[in-house]
DNA sequence: TAACAATATTTCAAGTGTCAAAAATTTCTT
DNA sequence: AAGAAATTTTTGACACTTGAAATATTGTTA
């Protein structure tokens, strides 16, 4: 009793478990070991690979998470000085949100716990391995991706 | 510039890339073709698959959720009819909660619907694939979990 | 230039999620 | 049997999340 669509399935299924686990345990460790939690470690980081700074709207989009939600954790993440808005020159609607000295300091510490965090739960693959899978899921990704334009009746 | 430390990093972020992906799209299909959401969904697709039923209790600890949040998401569905709490014969402090009939009707539709998403998005990944990449990912969860019970020390 | 559309962000309401503490009940101990 | 300890669930406070509405600004166009 097994089709494409049940295996297909069942590899979702333990996607999904894997990932809420890990996920999880990163969501502990960051909360006991740094007092955050992974939703600010994620503004954090994608503002460190963005030295000069996103646009709200531009840290939406590379987050993939709505535009108020970012309001509330870039909010919380200021109180406590480590991340600042910078008004954009020629708009005045527009924000950017970097990192202070402060923030970049603490997120270098975050990161590399988080890296070992990481390391330490998929030992259980090897290097070539996850090499080998990153590739693959590449793959599938792009094309997962690509399903929806071809239903996205905006491009008509 | 790389290690295996960098190369399970890398191979996450794509895992994290891929499922949150297909995640927002199951979120998205639920609440605009059922009016419903996920964790909604995860609920009651736990308890389809425990006819009998099951005590709170149980079910967070199936879905690896908190307690105090599956208390919410019940009473939403209680509230409209898909499950029901009974009673625990024995034991006056805990609840089990099943499916009702509607819920059952209800779910079917719910889980036809999402097997075929799933498939449909998964669909750059080959049966074949599918299936070994499932099995690779059971060694890799297994040694993730383990992981922590080494480090646990209730077992001690 | 006045009206209208588009863009950028925030605010709002509702649901989801966590943890810690409270409430109710059961079980263990003495 | 009384009291303490353990179990089961709910409640409360706070954070995260979304989609939609509200604000403010910029761009377009008649």
């Amino acid at each position: 009793m097994s089709s494409p669509s049940k295996d297909r399935l069942r590899l979702w299924l333990r996607l999904l478990r894997l990932t809420r686990h890990v996920d999880g345990h990163l969501r502990d460790k960051l909360r006991v070991d740094f007092k955050t939690t992974l939703p600010r470690f994620d503004v954090m980081a994608a503002l460190s690979r963005h030295p000069e700074g996103l646009k709200m709207s531009q840290l939406s989009g590379v987050l993939r998470v709505s535009n108020g939600n970012v309001t509330g954790i870039a909010d919380r993440l200021a109180d406590e000085g480590l991340v600042e808005r910078v008004p954009v020159p020629g708009d005045r609607r527009a924000m950017t949100l970097r990192l202070t000295p402060a923030g970049n300091v603490e997120f270098a510490r975050q990161a590399n716990a988080h890296e070992g965090w990481i390391n330490e739960m998929l030992s259980g693959i090897s290097a070539a391995d996850a090499r080998a899978m990153a590739a693959q899921l590449i793959v599938v990704a792009q094309a997962a991706e690509n399903k929806e334009k071809i239903n996205d009746p905006s491009h008509a």
